[in-house]
Order: structure tokens, then C-alpha cells, then sequence
RNA sequence: GGGCGGCUAGCUCAGUUGGAAGAGCGCCAGCUUGACAUGCUGGAGGUCGGGGGUUCGAAACCCUCGCCGCCCA
């Protein structure tokens, strides 16, 4: 066995093995249990970042687990086309090569399209093998698969026959650059300084309004004036007329209790084409509505001196010419935010268009409903709250999109103007049989194909054996900014399509920020990727350090030297391994922990130590505090079985002492078990070197603690030991006395299998008599060693120490003397409290 | 504007019914210890963001202020 642990070495042949073993297969007619995770589907846009190692991890680590726990996993991949985010890839593309979409035409950039989704699918593919997620691949998905793209058409057929689907006028955000509405949740608000401008609009019969706007330029399609009506500055206005400078358009005053009267001046220039708000003024005093603004966001006012111009260069123009003609009264700096399309970072605009809805009413009710009767759980619970905040507040959703890639919208018009909505598309208009139809050239929300993931994976529309087996699916997980964008959705659908959740658990993971406490991201350079951190330190401690920090908090700087921690502990346990192999005569039993041989006190106290590590492993998993789980195997590993027992039994096992090599065996074959959701690699390495294995870890049952192991006895000895040794060693260091050496005498006799093992670990010897020698603080002991060197830095120590428990003593003194503590603290408080008082006292005469 | 999270050792983070402040990395000192120098042993280093409060007792509970970050509008 190499002396160092070596991952590129190792990690290279497990995966492929696991999965020609069809480790990885789902079988639908299994008996188990099931346990069911469909991956969340990764933007078919470029490679895996750290949001996706940490949370596919995540998810692995649960498949595995439940896998060795019993139960008949599927792991099902896929990708997502991620209409917005691949059509501004492609696009970037032809614009590097001096050619627009349009030049390209629909057929040929779809074919364009195609051809990435196979080089980026592979790309993905390839890093979940590295990163060793036992995924079914023999499920892969992918949103645009014909039979997904069937389920998508059968779903929006469904919603549009419930009445829940209709098109309308609304006021969208406007992406100018992707010609498409995007949603309130694709929007990336920007702190931005601009100018609040404050405009006289003169009124008929006499007087003027000033209205403040950040966007003058569309005054130029106002159709009103309002002012609240509470607001006694005003209200003697409404019902008069106000004249539209530039312009001349007559422009109603009304009143309404949307106006806020603290901004600007009060007054509002109603723009019903342009602003939300505005335009539900507008409705509700029959305000006319204009568009005036063409999809690239130039400015559509034919007449005017304006007309054609980009929005900006249109508001110069207006402000100047306002300016130039009085009507321009202050211009004041604004600080405000504005939203930006969060794939192509143009300024949205607020624009009126004819778009497809989905009402949410319903769906809402119902996943409020599941939420009030526990049926989602959430890890952390605070995120529920996120969640129903979101869907209280819901309001109809935007499913349309005007993009050339993505799932078009299956319904058919005919030159009478009729409308058919059917999933295969139909020969014959359903009303008048004509067949000339046309398919709506809109396509759906990416998210809308999503929302369906948990279902169409598994077959649906049809009654699949996979969809009855898998459905509902265990968990999901992802990151917080796709709660209301994705998990609320995929809850929505899955009560509605399938009259169930679709998962009973969603886990919210960290966000990673770059070490500066910046967001990660490739623009600002702040990216890490995760095959590079492969490259250095191995899967295992990649993933190990993801488990220790996915669910610990909000957000987690990235800290490479924990990464580098992890691998060393990789090491650690290569070698314990590598140490207990060595012993001649491994193994003593082909069943490890069955010799029942446990008369040495350490080998009595490590198996009830790893009573506790397992269970404190298996809850961290349970409860989705998976940093629990790693650092409970990690501290029982290292600082119990590697740091103590393996020094205590190290040369039993070297004289292949049978009892020594069954408890040293059972640790570590429990570790393997324990670790492996968490690193697969090496413990599946460390397995298969280990006689007697010879089927996979990866198949091997959970371990589970054994009760006949616990032994608090042993516990407390070996306590004593650790304790004793300790001090020894301080002492030794401060007398720079060498390694080894010295006597030990006991002034009390206690348990005699502790004073063997700790003056064995403390290189000492135990004597019955001894001169002078330094008191130990533990217990009634003294110690001496050989050729010790400077006196007086043993008797400076020792004051030191002795000052140190006098302050602790005095303190503790205090608290007993006070009435109220010892009237009002607990019995066992106030004992352990006197308890120490008297060790302290005890402590401090052996040191006079 | 609303909400959430964080502020604990030089750095990154643990710390659940409130009862002597922890880990990893880094730093200092010493070890070619028959598994491991990716290691071992010892050590230094902390008004637990500031201020109030509740309590016999607060890193933890409450209020308040200050930064940092995120989500949503």
C-alpha cells in the first residue's frame, strides 16, 4: 500500500465500476422503499460552477446514504435549455462572428442551438462523474426531449382548459435587447444615479400642476394627471384638464389613493403604456393607454420631432426643449434603483403587451393549503416563510415569452380568426375546419417546463411504472434566490397535475461568496471552478468540505486551506489504515467487532466512542445538518481513533494481537460505512483493500449503533487517562526534558488499567517511590524526568498554574457564596460547582 | 421600501433546553516517535460588533445602534 494518499490515483476506476455494476440503475418494480431525487436540471449555458458541486453533493450524499439504509434509490439527471440564457449565449456567439440571429434565420440558429445543447450536455455530464454523484444516467433528461416537451404541451393544455390560461394586455418588463417580457424574478435591480425632473403642466382655464418623473420621455404618451384625493393641495383640480406640453394632448385630472403624496411634488403624469402603477390608474378612470415605445426601446410618437429616437437621447431632447420652454421648474439628483435583464443586462422597460397568463389562484390556494397541513418541510424552516410570503402576494403569472428558442406555445389560429389549443398539432381549425392555422409564434417561460421536472421526468402524462414508483419524490434542493422561481412552482404543479406534493423535504443550501465576501461570478473574476480545486485536492475533499459548510449558514466565504484540510484527513485515514493492515494476522475474523474480546480499557472505550459517532453521523444526514455529520466522523476519526486508540494499541497490533485487530477493524470498517456518502472514493479504496470486502462499499449496509457497545465506565477511565497523560507532557515539554523518560508515582492508588495505559502513552515509568518531582494538577501524583534542564522554568510554570487556579477557585468561591445562586440555581448546578471547588483546593495544595 | 442572515482567536467557521469559550488553517517552540512531516507533541492568541435590559448566572433570550451580505418589491 503507497505511504501517501494519492486521489488522482484512486478516484480514477470507482465510478466507472459502480456503474457498469449498475450501482447507479433504479429498478422500478423493486419492494424497498423508495427514495427519489430528480437532480435539479442545470442551464444548458456553460460548465458547473460552485453552486452546483455544493448542492449536488448534497443530494449525493442523501442518495448514497439511503441507498446503504435500504431503500431503492433513483437519482434521475437532466439538463435545462434555458430558453433566455442559451439564446443570449448563441447570440454572443454570432455576434463574435459579425452575424445577428435574424441574418442567420429561425431554422438554421435552431439547428445552431441543437448542436450546443450536445457539446454543453456532455460537458455537464462529464463533472457530476467527477465529482462522483451516482446519478442514473440510463434517465438522463433534458427539457426540449420530445416525450418532456409532450408533458409541457399536455400541461398547458390542461391549465387552458380549467380557464386558467388567457391572453392579455399588461404592462410587462420589456427586455428591448432579447425582444422578449421577462418576469418580476428575471429582473436584477441596479443602484443608479439619475435626475428627478420636475414639469409644469399648464391647465385649461388657468393654473399648472408640476409633476416630477425620472423619465421625462414618456410624458410624450401621458394620458392623465392624478393627485390623491386626500391631498388638500390638489384636490380642487380633479375633474379639470391639464395640457400635455410639446404635445398639446388633453390629459384629465383625476384622484386616486395609488399616489403617494410624499414624492416628488405629489402630482402624478399618468403614462397607463408605461408603468405599472400608472396603468392601473388608467383602468380605473378609463385613462386612454399608448404605446409609445417600438420593442428596441425607440421611442414610437409619429408626428413628433421625437419619433425613432432611443429612449435616452429622446429624454435629452425632451428635457432641452422643456427647459427651452419654461416648462421645466427644478431638476433635483435621484438615487433609485432600476432593473436590468438578468441575462443580457439591458435596462428593462416597462412596456404595455399582449401576453399569455396563467391564473395562479387556485394552484396557490392549494400549495397554501399543504404548507398549513405540514406536507413540506424546509431545512433551514426559516425559508418557508420566504415561500408563502411569495405566494401570498402572487399574482398572475406571465408564461409567454417572444424568443426564438424554447417550447412554443400549442395554440393554433386560423385565418377566421378561431383558436384551437391541442398538444399534437391539429390538422383543422376545431371550429370552422379550416386548415389553414398558424401556431402562436410566443414560447413558453423556461420555468413553466420546469415546474413540471418532479412528473415529466418520471413519464407523465402517461402512467408510467417509473412515475408510480418515484412519485412523490423524495427532496429537492437548490439555492435561495430559486425558491419562488422554481420550488413553489414545482409544488404548485405537482398538487395540481398529481394531487400530491411532489417532495416532502427541500433543503436550502449556503451560497459560496469568493474569499473577500464578494459574490462568486465568472464576470467579476471572482469565479472558482470546481475542477480546478479537483485537480489539487481531490473529489473526496471537495466534497467533504461542501458537506461541512452547505447547510451552516447563509453565506461561506471560500476557504481554500479547509478544502486542503479535508484531503489531509483523506490521508489521515489512508494511513490508520494503512498502520492496521500491517498488524500480521489481519484480519481475526471475517465479520469485524464479533471476538467480543474487550478486556483492554481502550479497546472497551473506542467502540462505546463510536457508538456515539454513528449516531450523531446518521442525525447530522437525517436533519440536513450534514456539517454535523462530517465533523462528528472527522473528530471521532482523527482525535479519538487515530490520536488515542491507535497509540494506545499500536504495539498490540504490531504483535497481532487478535482482540487489538477486531476493534481496530470494526472502527475502521464502521468509518468506511460512515464516511462514505461524504467521500466514496477513498473509503470505497480503503474497503477494497481491507480483507474480506469483496463487494462494493458503496452497497454496503448503514452501520447502526450497537447498544451492547456503551460503556460509560470506560468512557470515564479513559478520560482519566487523556487527562493524566496531557499534563505529563506539558511538564515534560517545560522541562525540555527528552521524549521518553521519568518516573511517575501515585501518591493514591487508582484504577490500575488507567495507570498502566497512561504511563505507557505518557513514556513513564511507574514507580512506588520517588523524591521531590513535579505535582501533577490531575491527580494526587508527582512526576520527574531524566536530565531535566531549566529548574526554573518548571517552578515559574508551576507558580503560574498555581495563580491560575486561585482565580478559578476565587470565583467559584464567590458564586457558592452568593444566597441567591445557591437559593435559585439548579441542585446539580450548585454540586458540580462545590465538586470543583474542592478539585480546585485539592489541586492547589499538591502545587504548595 | 419589506424581509432574512452574519458580526466569536490573525483568517475561515463551530458553539440548542442559558451553567468554567472550541475546530481547521496560520503563528511560535520542540520532535527523522517503525501508519502518516499531508505527520506528532506543547504553546501563544478571544472586553464573543457597541450600548442597554431580563436572570443567581448571557456568546446564547429581549430591546437598540452600527457595519457586512443576501433575497424580494
Amino acid at each position: 500500500m503507497p505511504k501517501a494518499f494519492d486521489p488522482r490515483a484512486i478516484e480514477a476506476g470507482w465510478y466507472g465500476r459502480w456503474e457498469s455494476d449498475g450501482l447507479f440503475v433504479a429498478d422500478a418494480s423493486s419492494k424497498k422503499p423508495k427514495f427519489t431525487i430528480c437532480l435539479p436540471p442545470p442551464n444548458i449555458t456553460g460548465a458547473l460552477h460552485m453552486g452546483h458541486a455544493l448542492n449536488h453533493t448534497l443530494q449525493d450524499i442523501l442518495a448514497r446514504y439511503r441507498r446503504m439504509s435500504g431503500y431503492e434509490v433513483l437519482y434521475l439527471p437532466g439538463t435545462d435549455h434555458a430558453a433566455i440564457a442559451t439564446q443570449n449565449v448563441i447570440e454572443k456567439q454570432l455576434a463574435a462572428e459579425g452575424m445577428t440571429k435574424e441574418q442567420l434565420g429561425r431554422d438554421a440558429f435552431t439547428s445552431r442551438v441543437d448542436e450546443w445543447y450536445r457539446d454543453v450536455g456532455d460537458t455537464i455530464v462529464s463533472q457530476d462523474r467527477i465529482l462522483g454523484i451516482s446519478l442514473d444516467w440510463s434517465r438522463l433528461r433534458f427539457t426540449m426531449d420530445p416525450r418532456y416537451v409532450r408533458a409541457v404541451m399536455t400541461a398547458f393544455v390542461a391549465f387552458y382548459e380549467r380557464g386558467w390560461i388567457y391572453r392579455a394586455p399588461r404592462i410587462v418588463n420589456w427586455c428591448p435587447h432579447d425582444l422578449s417580457a421577462i418576469s418580476d424574478l428575471e429582473i436584477d435591480w441596479q443602484e443608479h444615479q439619475d435626475v428627478l425632473y420636475h414639469i409644469r403642466y399648464p391647465i385649461e382655464g388657468g393654473g399648472e400642476v408640476v409633476v416630477a418623473t425620472v423619465r421625462p420621455e414618456t410624458m410624450l404618451v401621458d394620458t392623465g394627471v392624478a393627485v390623491n384625493p386626500t391631498d388638500d393641495r390638489y384636490r380642487s383640480l380633479i375633474g379639470k384638464t391639464a395640457i400635455l406640453p410639446l404635445v398639446g394632448r388633453q390629459l384629465p385630472i383625476v384622484g386616486d389613493e395609488a399616489v403617494d403624496k410624499d414624492f416628488g411634488t405629489g402630482a402624478l403624469k399618468v403614462t397607463p403604456g408605461h408603468d405599472a402603477m400608472d396603468y392601473d390608474i388608467g383602468q380605473r378612470h378609463s385613462l386612454e393607454v399608448i404605446n409609445g415605445m417600438h420593442p428596441d426601446a425607440r421611442m414610437n410618437v409619429p408626428g413628433l420631432p421625437y419619433d425613432g429616437m432611443p429612449a435616452l437621447e429622446a429624454r435629452a431632447k425632451v428635457v432641452a426643449d422643456l427647459r427651452a420652454k419654461g416648462f421645466l421648474v427644478k431638476e433635483e439628483p435621484y438615487m433609485h434603483e432600476v432593473g436590468h435583464c438578468d441575462r443580457c443586462h439591458a435596462v428593462i422597460e416597462p412596456l404595455i403587451s399582449e401576453q399569455w397568463w396563467l391564473r395562479m389562484e387556485t394552484m396557490r390556494d392549494k400549495a397554501l393549503a399543504a404548507s398549513a397541513a405540514g406536507k413540506v418541510r424546509w431545512h433551514p424552516e426559516r425559508y418557508e416563510r420566504t415561500y408563502l410570503d411569495w405566494l401570498r402576494g402572487l399574482r398572475d403569472w406571465n408564461i409567454g415569452r417572444q424568443l426564438w428558442l424554447g417550447h412554443r406555445v400549442p395554440v393554433y389560429h386560423c385565418e377566421n380568426g378561431h383558436t384551437t389549443v391541442a398538444v399534437e398539432p391539429p390538422h383543422e381549425c376545431a371550429e370552422c375546419g379550416s386548415i389553414n392555422l398558424t401556431q402562436d409564434p410566443d414560447v413558453l417561460d423556461t420555468w413553466f417546463s420546469s415546474a413540471l421536472w418532479p412528473f415529466a421526468t418520471l413519464g407523465w402524462p402517461e402512467e408510467t411504472d417509473d412515475l408510480q414508483a418515484f412519485y412523490p419524490n423524495s427532496m429537492n434542493s437548490t439555492a435561495r434566490e430559486i425558491i419562488n422561481l422554481w420550488v413553489s412552482r414545482m409544488i404548485m404543479t405537482g398538487l395540481e397535475l398529481m394531487g400530491e406534493v411532489p417532495f416532502s423535504d427541500v433543503a436550502i443550501h449556503c451560497q459560496v461568496q469568493a474569499g473577500d465576501g464578494r459574490r462568486m461570478s465568472k464576470s467579476l473574476g471572482t469565479g472558482v471552478d470546481p475542477r480546478g480545486l479537483i485537480d489539487k485536492y481531490g473529489t473526496d475533499a471537495v466534497r467533504a468540505w461542501a458537506a461541512s459548510v452547505a447547510m451552516s449558514s447563509q453565506d461561506v466565504r471560500f476557504d481554500e486551506s479547509r478544502v486542503e484540510g479535508y484531503r489531509r484527513f483523506c490521508n489521515k485515514l489512508w494511513n490508520a489504515t494503512r498502520l492496521v493492515l500491517s498488524s500480521p494476522g489481519m484480519p481475526p475474523a471475517e465479520v469485524p467487532g464479533v471476538l467480543e474480546v474487550h478486556e483492554h480499557l481502550e479497546d472497551r472505550w473506542i467502540v462505546s466512542r463510536l457508538v456515539g459517532a454513528v449516531a450523531a453521523v446518521t442525525a447530522g444526514i437525517e436533519t440536513f445538518t450534514f456539517q454535523d455529520s462530517i465533523a462528528a466522523a472527522y473528530a471521532f476519526a482523527w482525535n479519538e481513533f487515530c490520536d488515542w486508540y491507535l497509540e494506545a494499541a499500536k504495539e498490540r497490533l504490531r504483535a497481532g494481537d487478535a482482540a487489538a485487530q477486531d476493534v481496530a477493524y470494526y472502527c475502521l470498517d464502521n468509518l468506511f460505512r460512515l464516511l462514505h456518502p461524504f467521500m466514496p472514493f477513498v473509503t470505497e479504496e480503503l474497503w477494497s483493500r481491507t480483507p474480506g470486502h469483496v463487494d462494493f462499499l458503496m452497497r454496503a449496509p448503514w452501520p447502526e449503533p450497537d447498544g451492547k457497545f456503551l460503556d460509560s465506565a470506560a468512557e470515564e477511565l479513559f478520560a482519566q487517562v487523556m487527562t493524566i497523560v496531557d499534563e505529563v507532557r506539558g511538564h515534560r515539554q517545560v522541562a525540555g526534558a527528552p521524549p521518553r523518560g521519568g518516573s511517575l508515582l501515585l501518591e493514591q492508588p487508582i484504577d490500575r488499567s488507567v495507570a498502566a495505559l497512561a504511563a505507557r502513552l505518557a513514556r513513564v515509568e511507574l514507580v512506588e517511590d520517588l523524591d521531590g518531582g513535579t505535582p501533577l494538577v490531575a491527580v494526587p501524583a508527582r512526576v520527574t524526568f531524566p536530565s531535566s534542564g531549566d529548574g526554573r522554568q518548571v517552578a515559574a510554570q508551576r507558580d503560574a498554574e498555581r495563580a491560575r487556579l486561585k482565580i478559578d477557585l476565587a470565583k467559584t468561591e464567590d458564586k457558592l457564596a452568593n444566597p441567591e445562586f445557591l437559593a435559585k440555581a439548579p441542585p446539580e448546578i450548585v454540586r458540580k460547582l462545590e465538586d470543583r471547588a474542592a478539585e480546585l483546593r485539592a489541586a492547589i495544595d499538591r502545587l504548595e
